[in-house]
DNA sequence: CGATAAAAGATAGTATTAGTCCATAAAAAA
DNA sequence: TTTTTTATGGACTAATACTATCTTTTATCG
């Protein structure tokens, strides 16, 4: 019932992104030094986040990354689905044969999907336009 | 990000005790075969619910469980908590010396804290009194 | 006593999570 | 062109959590 560590790196990492000048990149050692994320585990992370679209990437030299929208149309259930997979609260609201099914009487999906609702609606509503930029 | 199955068998398993007749006795055979939870699994859990003070346990020829207090009573956060502990929606809202707190400018605890509120609060609401009662 | 039920704790298999290692590719700088 | 710095890709490992089973003991009823 917790979101998963690789998850809340990528949240910090994608803030961290997010507050540097515009057009500024960050290497993965820069975001790794400043956020106190596993190198390579957050080189794993940035990877992930470039191939669904999150982040753009440039290799050589002066490579790095960086946002690949604006941080007010980056929100937090983007950034979390992107490495962990669809958000589901219960095993019954992401597979069609769930023991739900089987019982007439179980009541109790319902709740679960107004939950999972509830609540994919406030990681969307969250996003990266709030945190201050970093001057220069 | 999901809950346990043993959690979840734990609130389909309260859920069955609620239908009872007052008075009536659930053992683990009968639930486990009622809602189709492993026997040996479904033991252990029961027993935690016992030890929490949820259920209420009789051994021996006669024996089995049933709830310690009326449906209305017992809500899916005490089910889940007496099961995995206590619910936290992420690292940095169960642990004092979490990555926010070195980092001035994390903004995001105040929102993992706020979802977590909700969150509790909802499960908090929802109770076993709402399920129809089994005749005789 | 014999049958049946829960209690308790050890064990085991599997899956997931978290993280590492290393070889390769790209780009800029020297 | 060579060196340096950076990302890419994939295999690999370690640790932990999850799911489940097995076994022995204790309690109660008939």
């Amino acid at each position: 019932m917790r979101l998963s560590r690789k998850s809340d790196y990528a949240l910090r990492a994608v803030r961290h992104l997010s507050t540097l000048p515009k057009g500024k990149l960050g290497s993965i050692n820069s975001v790794s030094e400043a956020e106190e994320i596993p190198r390579e585990f957050l080189a794993k992370i940035l990877k992930d986040l470039t191939r669904s679209g999150i982040l753009v990437s440039f290799q050589g030299v002066t490579g790095g990354y960086r946002l690949n929208h604006l941080p007010k149309e980056v929100t937090f259930l983007n950034v979390i689905e992107a490495i962990d997979g669809p958000v589901h609260l219960n095993l019954c609201t992401e597979t069609t044969n769930c023991a739900c099914e089987k019982f007439d009487n179980c009541q109790m999906k319902g709740f679960w999907q107004v939950q999972e609702v509830a609540f994919k609606k406030s990681l969307q509503r969250e996003h990266f336009g709030k945190y201050k930029k970093i001057k220069k």
